[in-house]
Formats: structure tokens, sequence, C-alpha cells
RNA sequence: GAGGGUAUAGCUCAGUUGGUCAGAGCGCUUGCUUGACAUGCAAGAGGUCGAUGGUUCAAGUCCAUUUAUCCUCACCA
């Protein structure tokens, strides 16, 4: 066998070579078997533009060790890749690269042009993310990859339209709605981000009309009086109820508006006065309704002032708000201007101001697609992953609104309805009309195209092909699992639902895995403008995929965010965030430790190689195991019912913590150490049967350690004797009724717990490793030791000689330790520091005393020991007898001593 | 205003169904070029599990209250 392999691990020489087989052997591309279980999960798609995060990075992690180990247990494991075209923050870069190129706007261009444009820029960057996730290992079937303006997308996003449509859930009209200024759109309101932000209340006076009297009312938004049709006191308000019904003169202006009465109106509020603006305010809106009021729009769409501004006509808002507070101040009108703080609403792309602004918009009408999207949560069609973010969703779903679905953008799926310039009527289609089928004449398609997110919600069928009874959406549809963040559970996860169970009559996925966000060492959001974000292909370039993957997965609770700590050259002051154009990342703490696993296993590893001489994967003969090989199949065993478990928990923080500790841990400091003497020599019996085992277990450990890091798993495996052309297809190990050897494994237990008690005792002592010394081992257990020669072997070059019997009397002047089962003397003469030893012998019979307290005490309570099932009691009983023989030989020594 | 998260060792975090649960990594101390690995080996120090009360035979774990902190949604002009 052996084959040498360096002493490090270099995992960029291996990684991007076994990628490339896999895709060519077609290993993640799924037979549509009806023999086999379907697993499937569709990808979160990413922005057809955008650049690999260390977000996606743990999305990806994340998907692809379920897809992986799914595989391997011998399901039809099917991951749709693809990616969105993000409507908006396209649109914006596209805009802004032709700014900077060629000082055009969109409007030079012209629609056609422009998305031309936009066409060529996905061509040019959208494989780009494809390739950024291959570098992470994704497994997915690259030869489904959608996108969602693609053919069959596109169609489904028609088919969905039309439907609702004529179900009377699609509708448009006016409405108050959020409009950025900047992107010149409408928005949803998931697309505003709210942040608090000093502001002002300026107080204004308004003349009753033919007197001198007046009302003052507070508003955060002046500019907007221009729009003013009403001023509204509540009704039960008796200082202004003899006043309702008169005429203000609104000021700045020569309109007249009227003082009505609304319930809406806190009389506790302000002054209890309430100017009504019903174009540029939802609730003002609402009672333009109720009053029958006039909606006066006062802003273009770029937020400047149209002619309802007057004089300020053409200043953008807050330019207006500036001049007209200055003349209103002037004309005596301002009262006062107190200090305010509040919510400010931006746009979740570009940060600007939104404005809520009437306008005439499609929408989804959200109250009937909510109740089958509540059902399929609460019979558990979907079950969210913690479950507490169940409520998240459900909180959300009750509490919905009519979902905006227009926007005024170019880059995005046409809205699938036609005008008659002749008829006047509006016919929506699925199919592309050039007459009015009313009256013949000539029509033109509504220039908005549909909200991102309206293509992204059909996203776990549409890419299966539906709305065709294709062979795929019959097989893997609905989906397994759907893994994403938090932070898109409204945007995306609540749609998927509710449009799968409106348009496929089921819910998209069993399962939503929902995780945390990546945040900076100091657990702030990373993003570009802070300057904290870590690429994670800088990670993959230093330390390898599988040491990323593997530190984004370790120490994990689901659902939990977590910290990506890394250090920069020049170093960062603490409390501040890096620069990005001058502060390089030079090291992450946390994959350094994960690249110092891989590294463990690679060397591990190496050793195996080294000495394996045997050419065959299997069991030895259980006559030829010795006991430390049956303790490592026990534990080995016990590793894969843990891994399993915990994977389908979802619980992968706990499963890859069991193989960290069971690797590093029992495999190398353990196993590895304690079979070299076997291994070294030729003719020792039992030497084929620790070969056997060592590349069994180390087999089997890669193979359920593959999901997490694939690749270092991969290139090893390959190298070890094994049966199958890879480990990515690999049955996954299964639980061995034959590898229980719990009497082993506590035998060892007993042999381990002596030579740490050896070694902490020369430690302890300070014993330089060349004194040679002399172990006694008094156990009724000594068939335990001399069953096997391990224990004499690790010791023999520490120790002068080992004895091992039940009845020996106690060597002066030694140094004794007790363990479970076992008494241990070292007779080191001189070495011996006689206060020191005494005061660590009296220090451990002080703990056994507090230890058998305890236990005595929890056994001596009735309620204990009527009420806890029996194995809890047996088991207390059980420490009871342990600390009392420990107590008794800890004091034996004592007595020696003095 | 409504809902939710978090609080465990110096730091970053695990801790599953209440019963060896007081853990890991990093850092720290001490000693090691032991024929896979110094990206390593061995030994060790370090915690009233935010506070108070309750349920229970038994509570980081469940319940209530409370403090701190973070987040989401909503918002009164």
């Amino acid at each position: 066998m052996s084959e040498q392999l360096d002493k490090i691990y270099n995992p960029g020489e291996v990684e991007d070579r076994l990628y490339s087989g896999w895709v060519e052997k077609g290993y993640f591309t799924p037979e549509i078997d009806p023999e086999k279980e379907p697993f499937t999960i569709v990808i979160p798609p990413p922005n057809v533009t955008g650049q690999l995060h260390m977000g996606h990075a743990f999305d990806e992690t994340l998907q692809d060790i379920l897809i992986r180990y799914k595989r391997m247990s011998g399901y039809s494991t099917l991951w749709v890749p693809g990616t969105d075209h993000a409507g908006i923050a396209t649109q914006i870069k596209v805009e802004a690269e032709l700014r900077e190129k060629e000082g055009l706007t969109r409007y030079d261009l012209g629609r056609d042009e422009f998305l031309k444009r936009v066409w060529d820029w996905k061509e040019k960057y959208g494989s780009r993310i494809i390739n950024q996730l291959k570098k992470i290992g994704s497994s997915c079937d690259w030869s489904r990859e959608r996108f969602t303006m693609d053919e069959g997308c596109s169609k489904a996003v028609r088919e969905v339209f039309v439907n609702l449509y004529d179900k009377g859930l699609i509708y448009r009209g006016p409405r108050i709605i959020n409009w950025c200024p900047h992107c010149i759109t409408a928005l949803s309101n998931e697309e505003v981000e709210h942040t608090e932000q000093a502001g002002h209340f300026w107080h204004i006076k308004y003349q009753i009309k033919g007197t001198d009297d007046y009302v003052v009312i507070a508003t955060t938004r002046p500019e907007t009086l221009f729009g003013d049709t009403a001023v509204a006191v509540n009704p039960e308000d008796e200082r202004y109820s003899a006043i309702v019904g008169k005429t203000l003169c609104l000021p700045l202006t020569d309109r007249e508006i009227p003082i009505i009465a609304d319930e809406y109106v806190d009389k506790e509020f302000g002054t209890g006065c309430v100017k009504i603006t019903p174009a540029h305010d939802p609730n003002d809106f609402e009672v333009g309704k109720r009053h029958d009021l006039e909606i006066i729009k006062v802003m273009n769409d770029d937020a400047t002032m149209n002619a309802y501004a007057g004089k300020y006509e053409g200043m953008d808002r807050y330019e207006c708000r500036k001049a007209m507070i200055r003349d209103l101040e002037e004309m005596g009108l301002l009262v006062k201007v107190e200090d305010h703080s509040h919510n400010v609403g931006q746009c979740y792309r570009c940060g600007t101001t939104i404005e809520p602004i009437v306008s005439d918009q499609w929408f989804v009408k959200m109250k009937p697609l909510a109740e089958a999207a509540i059902k399929a949560v609460d019979e558990k069609h979907t079950e969210f992953i913690p479950e507490r973010f169940s409520k998240i969703y459900m909180n959300w779903m009750e509490n919905v609104y009519d979902w905006c679905i227009s926007r005024q953008l170019w880059w995005g799926h046409r809205i699938p309805a036609f005008y008659c310039d002749e008829c006047g009527e509006m016919t929506v289609s699925k199919e592309d009309i050039t007459t009015c089928p009313k009256c013949g004449g000539k029509v033109r398609q509504e220039e908005d195209v549909l909200d991102t997110w309206f293509s992204s919600a059909l996203w776990p069928f549409s890419t299966l092909g539906w709305p065709e009874k294709t062979k795929d959406l019959e097989y893997f549809y609905p989906t397994n699992v759907l893994v994403t963040g938090y932070d898109i559970i409204f945007f995306w996860v609540s749609r998927m639902i509710f449009s799968a169970c409106e348009h496929t009559g089921q819910a998209p996925f069993k399962h939503v895995f929902i995780h945390g966000l990546v945040r900076d060492g100091r657990g702030e959001k990373m993003s570009k403008s802070k300057g904290n974000g870590v690429d994670p292909l800088q990670i993959i370039e230093m330390y390898g995929a599988d040491a990323l993957r593997f530190t984004l997965v370790t120490g994990v609770a689901p659902g939990n965010d977590m910290r990506f700590p890394v250090t920069y050259e020049p170093p960062v002051e603490p409390g501040k965030n890096p620069d990005v154009k001058v502060n390089k990342i030079v090291g992450a703490p946390g994959v350094e430790a994960s690249r110092n696993f891989a590294n463990k296993i690679w060397n591990a590893s190496r050793f195996v190689l080294m000495n394996l001489t045997v050419n065959e994967r299997k069991l030895p003969d259980v006559s030829e195991m010795q006991l430390e090989d049956k303790w490592i199949l026990h534990e080995y065993n016990q590793l894969v019912q843990a891994v399993t478990e915990n994977l389908d928990r979802f619980e992968l923080g706990i499963a890859v913590g069991k193989l960290y500790d069971f690797i590093w841990d029992k495999f190398c400091d353990w196993y590895i150490e304690l079979i070299k003497p076997r291994l070294y020599d030729e003719d020792c019996p039992s030497n084929k049967a620790a070969q056997y085992t060592l590349s069994y277990v180390l087999s089997g450990a890669l193979e359920l350690l593959h999901p997490f890091m694939p690749f270092i798993t991969e290139e090893i495996w390959q190298k070890l004797p094994h049966e199958g052309e890879s480990i990515v297809i690999a049955a996954w190990p299964k639980y061995n009724e034959g590898l229980e050897f719990a009497k082993e494994a506590t035998d060892m237990e007993l042999i381990m717990s002596a030579l740490k008690a050896v070694r902490n005792q020369r430690s302890e002592m300070n014993i330089p490793p060349s004194k040679k010394a002399k172990v006694f081992i008094k156990t009724e257990k000594a068939d335990v030791f001399t069953q096997s020669t391990l224990f004499f072997e690790k010791l023999a070059s520490a120790s002068e000689a080992v004895v091992v019997g039940d009845d020996f009397v106690a060597p002066e002047n030694a140094v004794s330790c007790v363990v479970e089962g076992a008494q241990i003397f070292m007779p080191l003469d001189d070495l011996v520091d006689k206060e020191k030893e005494l005061e660590r012998l009296t220090k451990e019979k002080e703990r056994l005393l507090s230890e058998i307290k305890r236990v005595e005490g929890k056994l001596n309570n009735q309620g204990f020991v009527a009420k806890a099932p029996a194995q809890v009691v047996e088991e207390e009983r059980k420490k009871e007898a342990k600390y009392r023989e420990m107590l008794a030989k800890v004091e034996e020594s004592l007595k020696a001593f003095n």
C-alpha cells in the first residue's frame, strides 16, 4: 500500500482537481429512480451578479452537508443550483457602471438597449458566483442550473400571475406605497428598513377662514402641507368641537380645506389637530377615503416638488422643507420647533429615505393566500428548525397586508397586462398579445416589472419544471429541506410557502432549516460599507475549503449567529472597523484551528498508510482483536450512531463535535499511540489485526466526516483500501451490533485512567522524562492489564518495570494515586516531595469525602429513592461504592506514607 | 407598542429528552526535537452557568419575575 503523503496537507493542490473529477463523473446528477427515495434541496439563489460572501459560504456548507449525507445514505439526491436576477440590485449596478463609464442614464439608452446591457452584464458576471459556489465544494447538480429569468421560470411567473389575477387575488389600484426616489420605484413593506433618526416637529398655524383664530398642527414632514386636503380632530375632543366643519386657509397656498372629525386622531398626542395628506401618508389616505377627500400628490417621482408646491416647485423635498419653514417663520405662522426622534424608512438597496406616496400599483391580495400558508405550518406539513422561527413566520402571516408587486424598473419579469388604447380594456394574458381581444385595437404592455421576490417565491417548483408536469416535478417535489438565514423568512420563505400551497396544492418543503448570520469578530453585521466583511475565497485560499466549512459548522447551534474573528495587518484598533483599502486579513484563528484538524487527519492517515501492508478493507477476526481494537471499534460504532442521529436532527454542530473528539482524541491520541508497538513489530501475532482495525476505523471515520470536509476525506479515502470509486457515493456507515464491546470499553477506561494517573504523578512531581521508575499497580483486575501488552509497552519507555497484581505490600517512599479499580505506586525515593505528596493525598481524600457526602445525601433522600428511575438510583449506588473503595485506598496510602 | 434571541472559563462558543454537564477551541502555566503531525505531544490552572423566586426526589436545562444586551415587526401626524 504504502503511498507517501506530504508532511503537511496542501488543500489548494487537491480541491480543484477533486471537484472537477466529481462533476465529470456525474456524482451530483441524480437518477430518477422509483426504487430510491428522493431527497431535494433548492438553493437560495444568490444574486446573479453578486459575489460570494461569508453568509453564502455558511448557507452552502449546511446544504452541502445535508445533501452529501443523504447521497451517501442511498437517496436520489438533487440539489438544484441557480441564480436570481435580483431586479433592483442588478439594475442599480448596471446603471452605476453606465454612469461611470459612459456618463449615461438608462433613459438615454432606452428600455431595449438598457436591457441588452443588463443581459451582457449577466453573461459576464453570472458565472462568477457559480464558480465561487464550486470552490467551497457544493455538490449541486449543475446540469439543472436555473436562473429566475430563464424561459421556464418566466413561464411559471406568467402562469402564476394570470392564475392569481383570474381568481381576483391580483389587483391594480391607487394605494399608498413606499417610494424610493433614487431607484424610482415602488417597494414592498419588506424592502423598507427603518432607522431611528433625529427629526423635528414643526408646529404650524392654519388660520380659520374669516377669523383671526387658527389651529396649530404639528408635522414632521412640513413639505407635504401642499397636499393637505383637510385637518382632522377627534370627534370627542371638546377643545375643537366648535370648529368642526369650518374652513381653514392652507398656508403658502390659496387653497381652503375643511376641518373634519375622525376617530383616527389621538386627542392626547401633539396638538390634537392633524393635517390630512391623503397622497402622502397611509393613515391619511384611509381618512381621506372615509371623508371623500381630494388626493393631491405634491412630489415628482424623484422627490422634487411639483406644481402644487407653488413657488417651491422643482426643489428637492428637503430643500423645499427648509425654504418653506423659513417663509412660515417670517410670516409668523411657525409656532415652535420641537426635537423629535422618529423611525424613518429607507430603501434596503440604496439607503435613500423612502417617501410614502399614493400610486397606481399592482398588489397581491394576501389574506386568502395566507390561510393555507398558516395551515401548512400549523399542521406541520412544513416545520421550522429551530421551532421558534415558526412563531416569527406565523406572526407575519397572521398580520400580512397586501403585497405590492409592481416595480418601476426595467430589469425583471414584465407584468403580462396589456392595455388597449382604443377601448381602454386591460387584458392579462399568459401569451403576449398585440391586439385587444375586445375591440381589436392595438395594445401596449404594462411598463412595470414584478418584484424580484415574485419569481423567487416560485423557485421550489418553477425550477423543477412547473407548470409542466415534468418527471422532475413529479419525483423531486415537494422538496425536503430549505436552508436559509432568518433574515429572509418574510421576503422569501413565507412567500414560497403560500405560493406553493396555492399553485401546487402542497407545501414546498418539509423542513425549513434556519441559520443565523455570520458576524465579524465584534459581533457586528458584515457589510461592504463598514469594510468588516471577510471574503470566503480568501479564507479558502489561506486555509482550504474544508477548514472553512468545518469552522462554519463547529460549535454553532441552529439558528444562532456566529462570529468570525480575523486578524489584520496592520492591526485594527479595538472598537474600530477595518479599512478595506488599508487593512489586510492575515489570519483567522477559528479557521486555523480547523486547518490544524485537517492537518491532524492528514498526518494520522499518513501514518496509517506508512504502516499498512494489508490491502483490504475488512474487520479483523474477533479472536484476533486486542483490547484496544475492540475499544476503538466500540467507540467508532457509537460515533456512527451519534453522527447519524444528530444529522437527522439537524444538529450539525454536535455531529461535527463528536467527529472531532473521536478522530483527534480517541483515534489519534490513544488508539494510534497504543498500537504502535504492534505495528512496528511484524512478528507480533496481532499485527494484522491492528492494521485492519486501523484502516477500517479510519475509512469509516472519513466517510462520516465527508459531508463536512469533502476534499481531504476523498483524497485520503482513495489511498486507503476501499471499494467503489469515490467517497462521494460510498455507503454511509451503519451501526453494527457486532461492534458492541461494552466490557472492553470499560476495561480500556481503566487502563487509560491508570496511564493518565501515572503521567499526572510524574508531571506533578516534576520527574524528568529521563528518570525511570518502577510502577506498581494494585488491582483486582490484573488480567485487564496483563491481557494486552500495550500498557507495558506504553510505559516501558518511561518506566523501569511494571508490576501488576492484587496482592503486594505497598513499596516505601512511593507516590501513589487511586483510580477507579486500581491503585498505583511509584517508588521514587529521593525524588518524592513528601510534603507535597501528603498535601495531594489529603486533598484527594477531601474530594472523595465530599463526593460521598453528596451521593449519600441523595441516597438517604426517600423521595429520590422512591421516585427516581431505578437505573439512576442504581448508578448512584455504584458511585457510592466506587468512591468508598477509592477513599479506602487513599487512606491506606496516607497511612503508609506516615 | 408587539414579538423574539442571547447572558456558561480571560476570549469565542457548545451543552440534545431535567439525572457523570460543569465542556471545547483559542489564550495562559509547566515539561517535551517520543521513528504521522511543533498546524504537534503530555500535564495543569481557570466558572456561584446574569439575578431572585418557584416546580421537582433532582434545574445551565422547565416556569415566573427581574436586569443587561441584541434583533425583528409596528408606529402618533
